[in-house]
DNA sequence: ATACTTGCAAATGATTTGCCAGTGT
DNA sequence: ACACTGGCAAATCATTTGCAAGTAT
Protein backbone atom coordinates (compact mmCIF):
# COMPACT_ATOMS: atom_id res chain seq x y z
CA UNK A 1 0.00 0.00 0.00
CA UNK A 2 2.29 2.85 -1.31
CA UNK A 3 1.05 6.53 -2.41
CA UNK A 4 2.51 7.95 -5.58
CA UNK A 5 4.20 11.39 -5.36
CA UNK A 6 1.65 13.88 -5.40
CA UNK A 7 4.13 16.11 -6.89
CA UNK A 8 4.76 16.37 -10.91
CA UNK A 9 6.98 13.16 -11.55
CA UNK A 10 9.95 14.67 -13.18
CA UNK A 11 10.30 13.39 -17.04
CA UNK A 12 13.37 11.41 -18.40
CA UNK A 13 13.85 12.04 -21.93
CA UNK A 14 16.89 9.85 -22.29
CA UNK A 15 18.30 6.41 -20.84
CA UNK A 16 21.51 9.12 -20.43
CA UNK A 17 19.30 10.96 -18.20
CA UNK A 18 18.00 8.02 -16.06
CA UNK A 19 21.90 6.31 -15.66
CA UNK A 20 22.78 9.93 -14.03
CA UNK A 21 19.60 9.55 -11.38
CA UNK A 22 20.68 5.72 -10.64
CA UNK A 23 24.18 7.06 -9.99
CA UNK A 24 23.15 9.99 -7.98
CA UNK A 25 21.11 7.35 -5.76
CA UNK A 26 24.51 5.67 -4.85
CA UNK A 27 23.13 2.97 -7.53
CA UNK A 28 25.08 1.13 -9.99
CA UNK A 29 24.97 0.43 -13.43
CA UNK A 30 24.75 -3.28 -14.12
CA UNK A 31 23.70 -5.13 -17.30
CA UNK A 32 21.19 -6.54 -16.37
CA UNK A 33 19.79 -2.99 -14.98
CA UNK A 34 21.05 -1.64 -18.20
CA UNK A 35 18.98 -3.70 -20.05
CA UNK A 36 16.07 -3.28 -18.28
CA UNK A 37 16.12 0.64 -19.08
CA UNK A 38 16.09 -0.32 -22.38
CA UNK A 39 13.60 -2.80 -22.55
CA UNK A 40 11.48 -0.16 -21.16
CA UNK A 41 12.91 2.48 -23.11
CA UNK A 42 12.12 0.17 -26.28
CA UNK A 43 8.33 -0.95 -25.18
CA UNK A 44 6.99 2.62 -25.93
CA UNK A 45 3.63 1.50 -23.67
CA UNK A 46 3.70 -1.19 -20.97
CA UNK A 47 5.43 -4.39 -20.92
CA UNK A 48 5.20 -7.31 -18.15
CA UNK A 49 8.19 -8.14 -16.02
CA UNK A 50 8.52 -11.53 -18.17
CA UNK A 51 8.83 -9.03 -21.66
CA UNK A 52 10.96 -6.85 -20.02
CA UNK A 53 13.20 -9.60 -18.77
CA UNK A 54 13.54 -11.45 -21.96
CA UNK A 55 16.34 -14.62 -22.70
CA UNK A 56 19.41 -12.57 -21.02
CA UNK A 57 18.09 -11.11 -17.86
CA UNK A 58 16.77 -12.90 -14.94
CA UNK A 59 13.12 -12.34 -13.70
CA UNK A 60 14.38 -11.47 -10.49
CA UNK A 61 16.99 -9.17 -10.82
CA UNK A 62 14.23 -7.60 -13.39
CA UNK A 63 11.44 -7.44 -10.32
CA UNK A 64 14.90 -5.68 -8.09
CA UNK A 65 15.40 -3.01 -10.50
CA UNK A 66 11.83 -2.43 -11.38
CA UNK A 67 11.26 -1.75 -8.01
CA UNK A 68 13.98 0.39 -7.39
CA UNK A 69 13.33 2.41 -10.64
CA UNK A 70 9.69 3.13 -8.83
CA UNK A 71 11.99 4.30 -5.97
CA UNK A 72 13.49 6.67 -8.04
CA UNK A 73 10.34 7.34 -9.60
CA UNK A 74 11.22 6.86 -13.45
CA UNK A 75 8.86 3.53 -13.37
CA UNK A 76 5.40 2.69 -12.99
CA UNK A 77 3.20 0.02 -12.73
CA UNK A 78 -0.40 -0.79 -13.64
CA UNK A 79 -2.60 -3.69 -12.88
CA UNK A 80 -4.98 -3.82 -15.74
CA UNK A 81 -6.71 -7.19 -14.52
CA UNK A 82 -5.97 -10.83 -13.57
CA UNK A 83 -2.33 -11.10 -15.40
CA UNK A 84 0.71 -9.72 -14.32
CA UNK A 85 1.59 -6.05 -13.56
CA UNK A 86 2.81 -4.15 -16.84
CA UNK A 87 5.64 -1.65 -16.24
CA UNK A 88 6.39 1.49 -18.01
CA UNK A 89 8.03 5.00 -17.91
CA UNK A 90 6.76 8.08 -16.24
CA UNK A 91 6.40 10.31 -18.42
CA UNK A 92 4.67 13.96 -18.09
CA UNK A 93 1.01 13.58 -17.43
CA UNK A 94 0.09 10.50 -15.96
CA UNK A 95 -1.97 8.62 -18.32
CA UNK A 96 -5.04 6.18 -16.94
CA UNK A 97 -6.65 3.25 -18.20
CA UNK A 98 -9.88 1.63 -18.75
CA UNK A 99 -10.23 -2.17 -19.31
CA UNK A 100 -12.93 -3.77 -20.62
CA UNK A 101 -14.44 -6.74 -18.85
CA UNK A 102 -16.57 -8.28 -22.00
CA UNK A 103 -13.56 -8.39 -24.61
CA UNK A 104 -10.44 -7.27 -22.51
CA UNK A 105 -9.61 -4.14 -24.96
CA UNK A 106 -7.43 -0.87 -22.74
CA UNK A 107 -8.39 1.92 -23.44
CA UNK A 108 -6.04 4.74 -22.68
CA UNK A 109 -7.11 7.58 -21.22
CA UNK A 110 -5.07 10.71 -21.97
CA UNK A 111 -4.25 13.34 -18.68
CA UNK A 112 -7.12 14.96 -17.93
CA UNK A 113 -9.82 13.25 -20.14
CA UNK A 114 -11.06 11.90 -16.83
CA UNK A 115 -11.31 15.03 -14.60
CA UNK A 116 -14.83 15.20 -15.03
CA UNK A 117 -15.34 11.87 -13.55
CA UNK A 118 -12.80 12.42 -10.87
CA UNK A 119 -14.41 15.50 -10.00
CA UNK A 120 -18.03 13.82 -9.67
CA UNK A 121 -16.80 11.20 -7.51
CA UNK A 122 -14.52 13.86 -5.17
CA UNK A 123 -18.19 16.11 -4.86
CA UNK A 124 -19.86 12.77 -3.92
CA UNK A 125 -17.57 10.74 -1.82
CA UNK A 126 -14.64 13.31 -0.96
CA UNK A 127 -12.29 10.66 -2.88
CA UNK A 128 -9.65 11.51 -5.16
CA UNK A 129 -9.63 8.93 -7.56
CA UNK A 130 -6.85 8.04 -9.93
CA UNK A 131 -7.17 4.79 -12.47
CA UNK A 132 -3.38 4.77 -13.02
CA UNK A 133 -2.62 2.09 -11.13
CA UNK A 134 -5.57 0.46 -10.73
CA UNK A 135 -7.97 1.46 -14.26
CA UNK A 136 -11.96 1.38 -14.70
CA UNK A 137 -13.26 -1.54 -15.19
CA UNK A 138 -16.63 -2.23 -17.20
CA UNK A 139 -17.95 -2.49 -20.51
CA UNK A 140 -16.09 -0.81 -23.54
CA UNK A 141 -18.57 0.89 -26.80
CA UNK A 142 -18.22 -1.79 -28.52
CA UNK A 143 -19.51 -4.06 -25.86
CA UNK A 144 -22.37 -2.23 -24.84
CA UNK A 145 -21.37 0.59 -22.87
CA UNK A 146 -22.77 3.18 -25.26
CA UNK B 1 -12.71 -12.01 -18.13
CA UNK B 2 -16.75 -12.49 -17.22
CA UNK B 3 -19.20 -10.19 -17.91
CA UNK B 4 -21.37 -9.82 -14.74
CA UNK B 5 -25.42 -10.70 -15.87
CA UNK B 6 -26.95 -7.12 -17.01
CA UNK B 7 -30.58 -8.53 -15.90
CA UNK B 8 -30.90 -6.86 -12.14
CA UNK B 9 -29.91 -10.24 -10.51
CA UNK B 10 -32.68 -11.78 -8.51
CA UNK B 11 -32.23 -11.38 -4.25
CA UNK B 12 -32.44 -14.37 -2.16
CA UNK B 13 -33.50 -13.77 0.66
CA UNK B 14 -32.83 -16.77 2.88
CA UNK B 15 -30.36 -19.89 3.02
CA UNK B 16 -33.83 -21.58 2.22
CA UNK B 17 -34.38 -19.82 -1.11
CA UNK B 18 -30.57 -20.15 -2.18
CA UNK B 19 -31.42 -23.86 -1.74
CA UNK B 20 -34.03 -24.41 -3.86
CA UNK B 21 -32.37 -22.66 -7.03
CA UNK B 22 -29.16 -25.00 -6.12
CA UNK B 23 -31.73 -28.10 -6.27
CA UNK B 24 -33.27 -26.22 -9.20
CA UNK B 25 -29.99 -25.99 -10.99
CA UNK B 26 -28.99 -29.74 -10.42
CA UNK B 27 -26.64 -29.01 -8.00
CA UNK B 28 -27.01 -31.19 -4.18
CA UNK B 29 -27.19 -29.88 -0.93
CA UNK B 30 -23.62 -31.23 0.90
CA UNK B 31 -21.93 -30.27 4.10
CA UNK B 32 -19.63 -27.64 2.50
CA UNK B 33 -21.90 -26.13 0.18
CA UNK B 34 -24.15 -25.81 2.79
CA UNK B 35 -21.74 -24.14 4.94
CA UNK B 36 -20.25 -21.80 2.54
CA UNK B 37 -23.80 -20.72 2.11
CA UNK B 38 -24.20 -20.08 5.86
CA UNK B 39 -20.95 -18.80 5.83
CA UNK B 40 -21.69 -16.07 3.01
CA UNK B 41 -24.83 -15.22 5.09
CA UNK B 42 -23.72 -15.03 8.47
CA UNK B 43 -21.04 -12.98 6.80
CA UNK B 44 -23.06 -9.48 6.26
CA UNK B 45 -20.25 -8.30 4.03
CA UNK B 46 -17.65 -9.77 2.19
CA UNK B 47 -15.46 -12.68 2.99
CA UNK B 48 -12.15 -14.20 1.82
CA UNK B 49 -12.37 -17.97 0.69
CA UNK B 50 -10.36 -18.55 3.38
CA UNK B 51 -12.26 -17.07 5.90
CA UNK B 52 -15.66 -18.57 4.02
CA UNK B 53 -13.50 -21.82 4.71
CA UNK B 54 -13.22 -21.73 8.39
CA UNK B 55 -11.30 -25.00 10.11
CA UNK B 56 -14.04 -27.76 8.71
CA UNK B 57 -14.10 -27.43 4.60
CA UNK B 58 -11.27 -27.48 2.28
CA UNK B 59 -10.44 -24.27 0.42
CA UNK B 60 -10.55 -25.83 -2.85
CA UNK B 61 -14.04 -27.27 -1.78
CA UNK B 62 -14.98 -23.22 -0.84
CA UNK B 63 -13.34 -21.68 -4.53
CA UNK B 64 -15.55 -24.42 -6.73
CA UNK B 65 -18.80 -24.19 -4.46
CA UNK B 66 -18.22 -20.21 -4.77
CA UNK B 67 -17.88 -20.45 -8.49
CA UNK B 68 -20.91 -22.52 -8.51
CA UNK B 69 -22.94 -20.10 -6.84
CA UNK B 70 -21.43 -16.90 -8.84
CA UNK B 71 -22.98 -18.76 -11.98
CA UNK B 72 -26.36 -18.66 -10.52
CA UNK B 73 -26.08 -15.77 -9.61
CA UNK B 74 -26.20 -15.99 -5.58
CA UNK B 75 -22.69 -14.57 -5.17
CA UNK B 76 -20.35 -12.35 -6.50
CA UNK B 77 -16.70 -11.00 -5.83
CA UNK B 78 -14.73 -8.35 -5.50
CA UNK B 79 -10.66 -7.62 -5.76
CA UNK B 80 -10.08 -4.92 -3.57
CA UNK B 81 -6.60 -4.79 -3.61
CA UNK B 82 -3.68 -7.06 -3.74
CA UNK B 83 -5.03 -9.65 -1.03
CA UNK B 84 -7.26 -12.03 -1.71
CA UNK B 85 -10.53 -12.36 -3.46
CA UNK B 86 -13.35 -10.94 -1.13
CA UNK B 87 -17.47 -12.86 -1.65
CA UNK B 88 -20.60 -11.81 -0.70
CA UNK B 89 -24.31 -12.26 -1.43
CA UNK B 90 -25.79 -10.19 -4.08
CA UNK B 91 -28.08 -8.00 -2.80
CA UNK B 92 -30.59 -6.02 -4.63
CA UNK B 93 -28.92 -3.51 -6.42
CA UNK B 94 -25.21 -3.63 -6.58
CA UNK B 95 -23.00 -1.27 -4.04
CA UNK B 96 -19.85 -0.19 -5.85
CA UNK B 97 -16.27 -0.08 -3.63
CA UNK B 98 -13.54 2.95 -3.05
CA UNK B 99 -10.08 2.00 -1.98
CA UNK B 100 -7.43 4.41 -0.36
CA UNK B 101 -4.11 3.40 -1.56
CA UNK B 102 -2.45 5.55 1.27
CA UNK B 103 -4.61 3.58 4.36
CA UNK B 104 -6.57 1.40 2.92
CA UNK B 105 -9.87 2.08 4.10
CA UNK B 106 -12.69 0.53 1.76
CA UNK B 107 -16.06 3.11 1.12
CA UNK B 108 -18.52 1.15 0.09
CA UNK B 109 -20.70 3.24 -2.43
CA UNK B 110 -24.61 3.12 -2.10
CA UNK B 111 -26.18 1.66 -5.58
CA UNK B 112 -26.43 4.91 -7.34
CA UNK B 113 -23.92 7.13 -5.69
CA UNK B 114 -21.23 6.64 -8.17
CA UNK B 115 -24.13 7.63 -11.39
CA UNK B 116 -22.67 10.62 -12.05
CA UNK B 117 -19.18 9.83 -12.40
CA UNK B 118 -20.51 6.68 -14.47
CA UNK B 119 -22.27 9.26 -16.56
CA UNK B 120 -19.17 12.09 -17.10
CA UNK B 121 -16.89 8.42 -18.12
CA UNK B 122 -19.75 7.38 -20.60
CA UNK B 123 -19.93 11.03 -22.29
CA UNK B 124 -16.36 11.27 -22.67
CA UNK B 125 -15.17 7.97 -23.20
CA UNK B 126 -18.73 5.84 -24.54
CA UNK B 127 -17.34 3.34 -21.86
CA UNK B 128 -19.96 1.78 -18.99
CA UNK B 129 -17.78 1.89 -15.84
CA UNK B 130 -18.64 -0.60 -13.05
CA UNK B 131 -17.02 -0.47 -9.59
CA UNK B 132 -18.43 -3.24 -8.78
CA UNK B 133 -16.16 -5.69 -9.47
CA UNK B 134 -13.01 -3.78 -9.41
CA UNK B 135 -13.38 -1.07 -7.11
CA UNK B 136 -11.92 2.80 -7.70
CA UNK B 137 -7.92 3.86 -6.10
CA UNK B 138 -7.37 6.68 -4.94
CA UNK B 139 -6.76 9.09 -1.62
CA UNK B 140 -9.44 9.24 0.66
CA UNK B 141 -10.66 12.47 2.38
CA UNK B 142 -9.05 11.81 5.29
CA UNK B 143 -5.29 11.29 3.49
CA UNK B 144 -5.74 14.43 0.74
CA UNK B 145 -9.04 12.84 -1.02
CA UNK B 146 -10.66 16.86 -0.09
C1' DA C 1 -27.29 -46.42 -9.73
C1' DT C 2 -25.09 -42.58 -11.27
C1' DA C 3 -24.03 -38.09 -11.63
C1' DC C 4 -22.43 -34.56 -8.85
C1' DT C 5 -18.88 -33.53 -5.07
C1' DT C 6 -15.38 -33.90 -2.04
C1' DG C 7 -10.60 -34.33 -0.18
C1' DC C 8 -5.90 -34.37 -0.96
C1' DA C 9 -1.90 -33.67 -3.61
C1' DA C 10 0.15 -31.35 -6.96
C1' DA C 11 0.38 -27.70 -10.46
C1' DT C 12 0.03 -22.77 -11.69
C1' DG C 13 1.30 -17.88 -12.11
C1' DA C 14 3.18 -13.77 -10.17
C1' DT C 15 6.18 -12.10 -7.19
C1' DT C 16 9.35 -12.28 -3.15
C1' DT C 17 13.19 -13.77 -0.22
C1' DG C 18 17.67 -15.76 1.35
C1' DC C 19 22.14 -16.32 0.55
C1' DC C 20 26.49 -16.34 -1.36
C1' DA C 21 29.36 -15.30 -5.19
C1' DG C 22 30.36 -11.53 -8.49
C1' DT C 23 31.45 -6.71 -9.83
C1' DG C 24 30.93 -1.60 -10.45
C1' DT C 25 33.15 2.52 -8.53
C1' DA D 1 38.18 -2.74 -0.78
C1' DC D 2 33.43 -2.72 -0.10
C1' DA D 3 28.87 -1.85 -0.68
C1' DC D 4 25.75 -2.74 -4.15
C1' DT D 5 23.94 -6.54 -7.31
C1' DG D 6 23.20 -10.69 -9.66
C1' DG D 7 22.13 -15.58 -10.10
C1' DC D 8 19.79 -19.46 -8.43
C1' DA D 9 16.95 -22.08 -5.48
C1' DA D 10 13.30 -22.04 -2.67
C1' DA D 11 9.38 -19.83 -0.42
C1' DT D 12 4.90 -17.44 -0.60
C1' DC D 13 0.07 -16.39 -1.79
C1' DA D 14 -4.14 -17.01 -4.18
C1' DT D 15 -6.24 -20.04 -6.99
C1' DT D 16 -6.81 -24.05 -10.12
C1' DT D 17 -6.62 -28.80 -11.68
C1' DG D 18 -6.46 -34.00 -11.63
C1' DC D 19 -8.24 -37.94 -9.91
C1' DA D 20 -9.94 -41.50 -7.14
C1' DA D 21 -13.18 -42.24 -3.37
C1' DG D 22 -17.62 -40.58 -1.30
C1' DT D 23 -22.56 -39.39 -1.25
C1' DA D 24 -26.99 -36.89 -2.36
C1' DT D 25 -30.94 -37.90 -4.93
Amino acid sequence: MTVAPRSEPLRFRSLEEVEAAVRRDGGRLTRPRRQVLEALFAAEGLASAEQIAGHEIELTSVYRNLERLEELGVVRHVHLGHGPGLYGLVGDGEREYLVCEACGQVTVAEPGRLDRAREAIRETLGFDARFTHFPIHGLCSACGGD
